[in-house]
DNA sequence: CAGTCCAAATTGGTAAGACCAATTAGGTTA
DNA sequence: TAACCTAATTGGTCTTACCAATTTGGACTG
């Protein structure tokens, strides 16, 4: 159990009624004294929140109101509130998710090949050897395609990239609970593609490690395509139980 | 003339001693009353820094008190303040910017080429049109490919990457201004880059687009180092005049 | 009637003081 | 030495108040 300080649910209830479109870009938000009242708390309290949209973008706060902005101006928890609006995350924003972190790792691939250190190619080649194992169950193989891809990007060395990758994940990662479930993963396909993986390393060959990673990329979206269709279709079917009751 | 409200400068303080090393990473901060009374503040205003702090992934403010967090947990905002703390901005710290741009824009040249409407195409096409004159203005120049990167990365349609771009560009543009008077360009330099640029978009070539960028960018760090270079040496005799006087 | 200008109301920024709950720190005890 | 308990500290919230900037609305003017 969570708790939630005043500011926190004042926050998150103003970014849902932002992003729902409760209030339309450039439109001004109630004033601190009118949010006090609804949400029952005190002007600090609602200053604080305001803080907190002001931080992540979505209004602009200023002497005279604060006004609401287009969320394409907004930092990257953008991404985390509006995956977290249904109850399924919204399978366009995820697949452009992947598509960016396929990038990141692109980039991050071709920073260690490069110019990494030989432990960290070591480092990361043991990373790899796990996913060699085809008899890996799907959670432990889940767990260390996660951890060497979050690996890659931090050894980049690259202190944009590791925060981008970083804030991406963190985004992503909490509202893909109710995805998981349903992502039935085959560790044999893994097989060639770690193999390459650790060739590459080992070669320090920017395009091998690149294209193996590509692979692993549209693995991984097959599987979160497929993951959403299967969720829909539990949805659907509860829906239809709560129905006949 | 900007106005500053206390809390930025509550939080620009806190920020610049947090970056330079004299909090260090896991040390806890100052209580908000000691804050207060240090910044001639109150207590309100200090938490409205403190919230900054929080948000920009710095520190860790919880009943007990407020931790300082490394900055690779932070978020991309820290990018400008860590620019910003010299006379200079960090040389390898914009090396590190362009690379992760330069991937960037690899993504969304794939996802126009590959996805973008016909509009799309000839709006960036018309972008790309100004580049090849090779009778520009080194200013006309600068701003007209900027405009197309940016543009680019609008057009791609991802608003992961929309976000980082914009984000990116943000921390890095006002860091620039001391280094820009020394950049040199040679718009002759850029007029075959544009041809393919063109073509590549025309016939929605993703590996002819990306293979132009690619060449965009290493001209442009080029451009940069060399900036830096000069500027250096400029602040150099700065340095040597102010002791004979 | 349209445009300008001015004053009043509104809004955010800051301040001082107070209380609570959670954490932390220090000393005591087993 | 380790566990425990108490007291001090700290962040979270609230109340009230005043200032400066913006916004608003109406009066005035052309």
């Amino acid at each position: 159990m969570e708790k939630i300080s005043k500011h926190e649910e004042i926050a998150a209830g103003l970014i849902q009624d932002i992003l729902t479109g409760r209030y339309r870009v450039g439109e001004r938000l109630p004033s601190e004294r009118d949010l006090a009242s609804r949400f029952d708390a005190n002007r600090g309290s609602v200053r604080e929140a305001m803080k907190k949209l002001e931080q992540i973008g979505l209004a602009d706060v200023q002497p005279g109101g604060a006004r609401v902005k287009n969320k394409e101006e907004a930092s990257l928890e953008v991404i985390g509130h509006l995956l977290a609006q249904d109850n399924l995350p919204d399978e366009s924003l995820i697949d452009q998710i992947l598509v960016v972190m396929s990038g990141l790792i692109a980039i991050a691939a071709f920073l260690v090949t490069t110019q990494g250190s030989e432990e960290t190619i070591t480092e990361l080649r043991d990373l790899v050897k796990p996913l060699k194992n085809k008899k890996l169950n799907r959670e432990s193989h889940t767990v260390a395609r996660l951890e060497l891809i979050s690996r890659f990007v931090q050894a980049s060395g690259n202190l944009p990239l590791q925060i981008i990758g970083r804030a991406l994940f963190q985004e992503m990662a909490p509202n893909l609970t109710k995805l998981l479930p349903h992502v039935k993963v085959d560790p044999k396909a893994y097989g060639p593609i770690a193999e390459q993986l650790d060739h590459g390393l080992e070669s320090r060959n920017t395009d091998s490690v690149t294209a193996a990673f590509k692979q692993l990329y549209e693995i991984n979206r097959d599987n979160m395509m497929n993951a959403f269709s299967e969720a829909r279709i539990q949805i659907q079917n509860e829906n239809k139980e709560a129905l006949t009751k």
